[in-house]
DNA sequence: CTGAAAGCGCTAACAA
DNA sequence: TTGTTAGCGCTTTCAG
């Protein structure tokens, strides 16, 4: 029962935009409209009813903007995308966009809200401290180190709630949580040689640090036992890579008959080339992938990878951050790959 | 109660944290700071120049909630993804999460950021009144319509800075780009009964207004020709729908020889079930997608589908919102699908 | 061209 | 249990 002295009409008309408005109608002081709005302490349950009522009949929120100011915190965690030279690549990468929707999840689970950006770091290249800085943020994700691992250690000197998705070094500073890249390549590496290939080839990218780390693991096992593998390698732009591939695939032809491919995306591009050259998979040419999309069970035939638990992953990103937040300086997280055996070999 | 105790070296560890303390090492006042940083009025271009000098080697960035609570703007433009009834279903969608990545590279040329929001209408009725009085975004783009039509309509009338990727119908009210569903739906009928198909089925939820609006297409062109056409109902989240087309197929085996899926997503689960159970396509049965996904290109047969145009989507979205914040009544914008001709029909 | 001063809307002591 | 009182850090008149 809010006192109607208005005269007609004019009730609903009346513009709550503040706590005070809210509180001059209410009859009580901004202090306690902002205690019983925040649900928390001491407030006679009676004033709170009736503050919530009005609230909800003006459909009152309060003022995020002002409430962060005074409280120092923002409830928003910062999610960064490094983009490396090719500008358009990975913003539109389906594996990071798939981390992301999980993130997304994750961090709504913990009521915290999800600032996007994307980053060119060859065009701005204090962009990570300017997103810690804006004070937009209480911690940020990177996903993806690109080529910006030395700039993300300097940063975690001097920054505690920051998670980086991405591969682990020995002895790195920043936190980090992804997959054990070299495990990886070694489990696609010994498939490939288990399925009786006898000369090996790396498609993709090596400069990558993931990716660098594949193939490391790679050599290390064809070095093992006996066999041959040199990389061939591509860029990650969808348009570039089909003629970049079909150009290595002619390279190589008669010389090659296993494929580890950098990535699932790289390795779907591959086996269509493959088909379009009468190669038969896995036939004459052999080949295994990384990641372990969705598309990697609707080839034809369908793909032989080595899974990443994205899931898991975002999961891990995001309890990291939130013990970050409370000063707990945590450990990597480093997940297992699993080889996913399909029909390519 | 950080007391600056500096003891010794107190010139660069003293930190500066505000406009204050930087105006007092600069031996000015706050205002002039702001307004050199802002590089904004007449300031002296020494001044300024001095006050740039130590920003930079303290490290110095604004602020930016006072900011925004002083000027009454944010800066960031929200991103609410609905999910249907399916809760992970749409997050990660690829064909949204495409779209969220251009999305992403548009405001960002406009230097605004993205503060993405999952939201499940489900759980929280006002989930769109929330975001909007957050006071933490200056305007809204909401992906897809999901079951919010009504309550999208009802904001719309009272919030002018909001656009949403969806459907077009006669009449709403709220500002929608999107591909012309109804003329895509047309476009893969027509195509479907050009390559021979004498009876045909949509694949696909037809609850969401973009699907219904397919569906619809098809049955205006399919009733013109005189070929019957029936719904085969499935759920997105990827986990039920190879089982149920696979039962779908089961069913309608010998009875329908053309299938037009909702997305290309669908298309291509069909087109594995399909091969699965040794169906020729186009020989047999026909196929035809939507969205034009990277993958319909690799799939086998490559799919021929209806193409919407991603980056023109993202690019009217947000040119549709910034002129919405200029206080514009913007028209709705929609889009010609593309029918692009490959292997499956 | 620069300083002083008044808030933006909210929260959190501290009183009452 | 509630009101009062200070600000959070920045921007912007209004004077000078």
């Amino acid at each position: 029962m809010a006192d109607t002295d208005d005269q007609n009409g004019a009730e609903s008309a009346a513009k709550v935009r503040t706590l005070a408005d809210l509180a001059r109608i209410a009859g009580v002081s901004a202090g306690t409209v902002s205690r019983a709005l925040a649900g928390n302490s001491l407030v006679n349950t009676k004033t709170r009813e009736k503050i919530e009522a009005i609230a909800r009949e003006h459909g009152f929120r309060p003022n995020q903007m002002a409430s962060k100011l005074r409280r120092q915190k923002t409830g928003v965690i910062g999610v960064a995308i490094p983009l490396g030279h090719d500008v358009r690549q990975q913003i539109s990468d389906t594996f990071f966009m798939t981390l992301l929707g999980y993130l997304a999840d994750e961090l709504t689970e913990k009521a915290y809200d999800l600032m996007l950006r994307r980053v060119i770091p060859a065009r701005d290249e204090d962009w990570l401290d300017h997103f810690i800085g804006s004070g937009m943020i209480d911690g940020v994700i990177v996903i993806g180190q690109s080529d910006q691992f030395e700039r993300i250690e300097d940063v975690a000197d001097g920054y505690l709630p920051m998670v980086v998705w991405g591969n682990h070094q020995e002895g790195q500073r920043h936190c980090v949580v992804g997959s054990n890249n070299r495990l990886g390549g070694k489990l696609a590496t010994e498939r490939l040689i288990a399925s009786g290939a006898k000369s090996l080839a790396f498609l993709g990218d090596t400069q990558p640090i993931e990716f660098a780390a594949r193939y490391a693991g790679a050599k290390e096992v064809a070095a093992k036992m006996g066999v041959p593998i040199r990389a061939l390698p591509t860029h990650l732009s969808p348009e570039r890579t089909g003629e970049e591939i079909a150009q290595h695939l002619r390279e190589i032809e008669g010389k090659v008959d296993g494929i580890f491919a950098a990535t699932d995306t790289i390795a779907v591009t591959c086996l269509k080339e493959l088909r379009e050259r009468r190669m038969e998979v896995p036939g004459q040419i052999k080949i295994v992938g990384f990641d372990d999309l969705p598309i990697s069970s609707q080839t034809m035939p369908p793909l032989t990878t080595v899974r990443q638990d994205i899931a898991a992953g975002a999961k891990g990103l995001v309890d990291l951050l939130l013990r970050r937040l409370e000063g707990e300086d945590t450990e990597s997280l480093v997940l297992p790959p699993h080889l996913i055996v399909r029909e390519t070999a």
